[in-house]
DNA sequence: AAAGAATTTTAATTCGGATTAAAATAATGC
DNA sequence: GCATTATTTTAATCCGAATTAAAATTCTTT
């Protein structure tokens, strides 16, 4: 049985062992993060990615119910990502523009480094309906969230006219897409973190600001 | 037995019969490829495929020797479109950013229209070693291509200095996610032909193009 | 309309990988 | 060190989807 299902009394403070649980189901959210990025959902067996681990596969059944459940909290995870780095981006950034490349520095700051590797939302579809509306729900919600981005430059004049849709599109697909050619290299994560914000970001400069 | 394993008198001509099984054979690939990019190569049964074609996931073997093998066509395809898109921009272009912006639209023009849907090749780990090696070849020759056409842009003037590298990444990245949301709306599939090459060439202008 | 070829289906068979239960080992509190 | 809990493994079982072979249907040609 796992931990998070023992009664504790009411007042009794969680220690060590339920530390080291969340621990191990981190490393093996990124482990299935790696393998499915590369072989995707179903072509990742579980003993791949127990084999990370240094584990059986069946000891994967500890820490989440079935193999549906474990790409899940991959994309919930990744989600997490996502919206924290947003966060971040909009709290301390300034005009539109600012957030905006802040928002992708610190997104592929996570993606590249030590959080990740980060799960690539490709296989949606393969999720369990409750599942699947739940991370097409946060997935629409972060884009949207990424075009008011984009409108609020517009409005500040930190961004040149655009269709935001587009645009949007345009800009997260790149993102996206950074997962399947990046696998680790430091030297490579260095260059990514500078170089994309402002590949990524130049079509939103205004005229008088190139 | 499939038509082309037939033995032909040597000079007789191909005819009707023959025309016809290419034909349902490339839908069967867009089919699949359809299959692919929503839910994965694993996650896509014969029976999907089939099911799009009103066949039975039996008769899909009368055009393809087991699914391994239809994926790797799929990614051929995909291959070959990238391969002549390209062509054609280099042979009608003049600078290199003009040959870059055609290759865009191109190839968006072939993703989108007719020849959609083309398979991403996002699950290449999973084909046999032999066709493996080829896709990565054939994938690996077309970033290379791209690369040394922003590096003419950038000797010719057209494009400003930049890592082509990481340049190459982005924009390819960005392309390469578009089969993941377009659906086939004609009028979006308008909108991204024209806006997308703009946008994820915006970072090539030199200043004075701007 | 009959013969032969092309195409698809029906009805098995096969196989890998997900899942489960029980047993074994490791860790922790007392 | 003992008792209890946490973690992992061993050893099945189960199931769906790929594959195959033979039969059935459809198409072509004459």
């Amino acid at each position: 049985m796992s931990p998070d299902s023992r009664k504790l009394p009411a007042n009794m403070v969680r220690k060590a062992s339920e530390t080291r649980w969340e621990l191990q189901k981190d490393r093996m959210l990124r482990a299935a993060a790696k393998c499915f990025n590369e072989k995707g959902y179903s072509g990742s067996s579980l003993k791949d990615v127990a084999k990370i681990l240094g584990l059986t596969d069946a000891a994967l059944y500890y820490y989440v119910k079935n193999k549906e459940e474990l790409v899940y909290l991959c994309y919930l995870r990744a989600g997490d990502v996502g919206r924290e780095t947003m966060d971040r981006a909009i709290a301390e950034g300034c005009s539109g523009l600012d957030i905006v490349q802040r928002y992708l520095r610190y997104h592929l700051e996570a993606m590249t480094g030590e959080r990740g590797p980060i799960a690539i939302m490709s296989e949606i579809p393969s999720l369990k309906p409750e599942h699947r509306e739940r991370i097409l729900e946060i997935s629409r919600h972060h884009s949207t969230r990424f075009e008011s981005l984009l409108e609020k430059g517009i409005e500040d004049g930190s961004i040149a006219a655009c269709d935001v849709r587009m645009t949007g599109n345009a800009i997260m697909g790149s993102l996206n897409w950074v997962p399947k050619w990046f696998h680790g290299d430091a030297a490579i994560a260095a260059k990514v973190v500078t170089e994309f914000p402002e590949i990524l970001s130049a079509s939103l400069l205004p005229s008088d600001r190139r």
